[in-house]
DNA sequence: CGCGCGATTGAGTAATTTCAAATCTAGTGG
DNA sequence: CCACTAGATTTGAAATTACTCAATCGCGCG
């Protein structure tokens, strides 16, 4: 778990054995269990997380009650509620644990002190916050120019393993269409 | 526009007045005509642009030659290609200015430049990147869980002033729906 | 075995798109 | 200054897509 955290972070940016030591012991090991909260709406987020293995959603009850889906995470994802974390308050969201979990999390300020003390890390920070800019920008503009089809099969395409490990109730929300949609998409695929 | 410019950046640090000189030495003028490109497709992006005052349009355009609205750009918002522009890649979205405006360019270089000496710029960037994340988780909230009528009415209350600057074409791209829906979401509104 | 939950299927309905045509509008050249 | 044109907007009608509600199916678990 050790090394493929190093690795993760060294995807971006390289450490000294020493550097990353140090970084390493800032993060605290977690296990979760399916349906245990790794964040949970109107609670105070503490950390930000990042998965060793599992999976978890992200999602959003709207004013209609409905739950959305915003967002899956998995192993080598960063997850959290950002908003909250970032800025001291409640979170909106919840984040679920959909199976069997590891999780490295890492608290603000823990955060702001490795970055502070490591222009490294704040740069890798910098880099992934960027990253997910960017993926959300491709989120968008799947949302926008794509019908229900064409999303579900690029998701398939995207995200092969997570077809087999979520509920076809999970992904209809994250695409943003109704089971039964999905389910009639199924069968007319082959 | 150097003291408004200040402003947008002590809204989330501060800085001496000397600090605020060495940065704001780091940025261009440059003035832009309706219908020219701040970005343009398969171009190289050099800078990131804040808004002094005007308008601009993000857009990208799909398989099916469809051109999408993925983002507005007015006073006191930054814009460029953000994938293209980190990564030193060509563009895959157009910005296109909307009407005659006025934008501080930094480069790549001067960027990393001042982050890299000054820690507080760095923070401020930063912080930049993370609002713009929740942003985004907002904006895919939406589009998941609202219908045509929500979104608009959402877009009108949440950006009023720009209801009158933009065409119904682009606002209906950016809310992901037909420019004769948004007529008529118009029209029984009342 | 039977319950409970997720997934599928059917039928009817609502929302949205598409295509076509009619207006309206702003900018251009004479 | 006016006529003209290209583009933007609106409207109508039909077609398509996706949703809702209800019923059924399939399967793992107590």
């Amino acid at each position: 778990m050790k090394e493929k955290f190093r690795k993760h972070i060294e995807k971006i940016i390289s450490l000294t054995d020493q550097e990353y030591e140090y970084i390493y012991s800032h993060f605290a090991t977690r296990k979760i269990n399916r349906k245990d909260f790794l964040v949970e709406r109107d609670k105070y987020v503490e950390n930000v997380y990042w998965v060793v293995e599992g999976l978890f959603e992200a999602s959003y009850v709207d004013q209609n009650g409905k739950r959305n889906i915003i967002q899956f995470a998995m192993d080598d994802w960063w997850i959290t509620d950002y908003n909250a974390f970032f800025n001291k308050t409640r979170a909106s969201i919840d984040v679920t644990c959909i199976a069997t979990s590891t999780v490295l999390s890492l608290s603000l300020s823990n955060r702001e002190k490795i970055c502070f003390e490591s222009h490294k890390m704040a740069n890798f920070f910098r880099i992934k916050s960027n990253l997910s800019n960017v993926a959300s920008q491709k989120r968008i503009l799947n949302l926008l120019s794509s019908n229900a089809q064409e999303r579900y099969e690029e998701f398939i395409s995207k995200y092969p393993e997570l077809i087999q490990k979520l509920s076809k109730k999970s992904i209809a929300s994250y695409l943003g269409v109704s089971r039964e949609t999905l389910s009639r998409l199924n069968s007319s695929r082959k």
